[in-house]
DNA sequence: TGACTTTAGTTTCGGTTGGCTACTAATTGC
DNA sequence: GCAATTAGTAGCCAACCGAAACTAAAGTCA
């Protein structure tokens, strides 16, 4: 099966891109497809007539990474830049999440796991990526992202790593476990684990619990211009 | 010109359909086209070859509302609900606002200002609407929507009717003041407005100074399961 | 064994934020 | 003058949040 019929119609009006994120190596990675020359894209689908943006999606995450994605989710539609590795008007994004023993070793056929710093997408693919991160680390606060890639069973420092490594920069340990406790999203389970040195780390799952939605006020101190 | 014509070739692959709000009477409307039987769409276009979909955006609200929209953003491409006045397999949905003169008075031929509640979408429009309304709401922190409603000065009442009327809730005077001057926002003119009954009000302009990003942690309590 | 290192987890302090009540200020209507 | 109305401010208090310093439990190594 060659590349354009499993990616439908060769003139197909509009394709899916995905951009999917993982973790490996304690750094955030995303997956593309080399391409001749040296270069790369993300992959990317035609959907088929009848299909759905998000089952096209989701079943190109499931191929490419050879695993369901913990959250998907679209970013918007692009056809501001001309240049794309299918000919189409425009481009739907879509990005995800990752993790899991499909993930660690190396990726499957055609496609591999790259630094977000050395992706190398041009064009189009280019924007789709940085519209990826921005809405990624948007929904963090939103989305149980960081608890998605994580077992059923973590460590708080564990889970603050994840966040960190998500967001990209550190975060204070007091205030990330005061803030967790206060919003009733994980609880203790009655095992311990001893990762070598150190003192051993109680393991948590998530389970949040109801919390009633407060109507903030205005935060004029996001309006940056 | 027919309806179809204007709008570009009529088996077009997708088409760009536009939300318009604008603060009318004290309420949040939104710019419709009536079409048979009752029902309403929002205006749409299918894109010309070659035009950029947040040009051909901007254009289609100009033409349907008469005036330039103060802000406009993409919201994201809709394809899961087959239901939509055009043909089209997908439609990327724009949300933009509007005031002014053009919109004071009733709307140009076809289009019609109502309450965002009585709209009458059906289908991927209603979808659309939907989504307009929560990544207003959620822009407002972050671009000046209110601001570009209101004329070159103002008084601080008028811009908090106009965030209560976007939001949809009522906010609390003294700390929507002490966060707009936290902000550095606005700068008072010298001059005062009196408005029939009641003390004159001091005229403000939209004039926003540099601020440092912080990094805030992670905001748990947003994250609403 | 006992000091040192490493990681986990808590406590305390202080500054900032933000909602609320209550106040003062300036104008119109009667 | 006095009530009503709208603008604008002051002070209190609880919640939040970052930093530093603390305790706790493990391994390492002389």
């Amino acid at each position: 099966m060659t590349a354009s019929a499993r990616r439908g119609s060769a003139n197909a009006s509009h394709s899916v891109d995905l951009v999917l994120f993982a973790p490996r190596g304690g750094v955030l990675q995303v997956l593309v497809e080399r391409s001749g020359r040296g270069g790369s894209s993300l992959p990317w689908v035609a959907p088929k007539s009848g299909e759905t943006l998000a089952l096209a999606a989701r079943h190109l995450a499931k191929r490419s990474a050879g695993a369901e994605p913990g959250w998907i989710e679209q970013l918007q539609a692009f056809g501001d830049q001309l240049k794309h590795p299918a000919s189409v008007a425009i481009s739907v994004g879509y990005v995800g999440v990752v993790s899991g023993p499909a993930v660690e070793g190396r990726a499957s056929a055609g496609a591999t796991w790259v630094s977000v710093t050395h992706a190398g997408l041009q064009g189009r693919q280019a924007a789709i990526l940085e519209a990826a991160l921005d809405t990624m680390r948007w929904r963090l606060d939103h989305a149980p992202i960081a608890f998605k890639l994580l077992p059923a069973t973590f460590t708080l420092s564990e889970l603050q790593a994840m966040y960190e490594l998500l967001l990209g920069w550190s975060l204070h340990k007091a205030s990330f476990r005061r803030s967790l406790q206060a919003a009733f999203l994980v609880e203790p389970t009655d095992e311990w684990r001893s990762e070598g040195r150190g003192r051993p780390a109680q393991l948590y799952r998530f389970a949040p619990r109801k919390r009633r939605a407060s109507r903030r006020g205005v935060r004029f101190d996001l309006l940056g211009h």
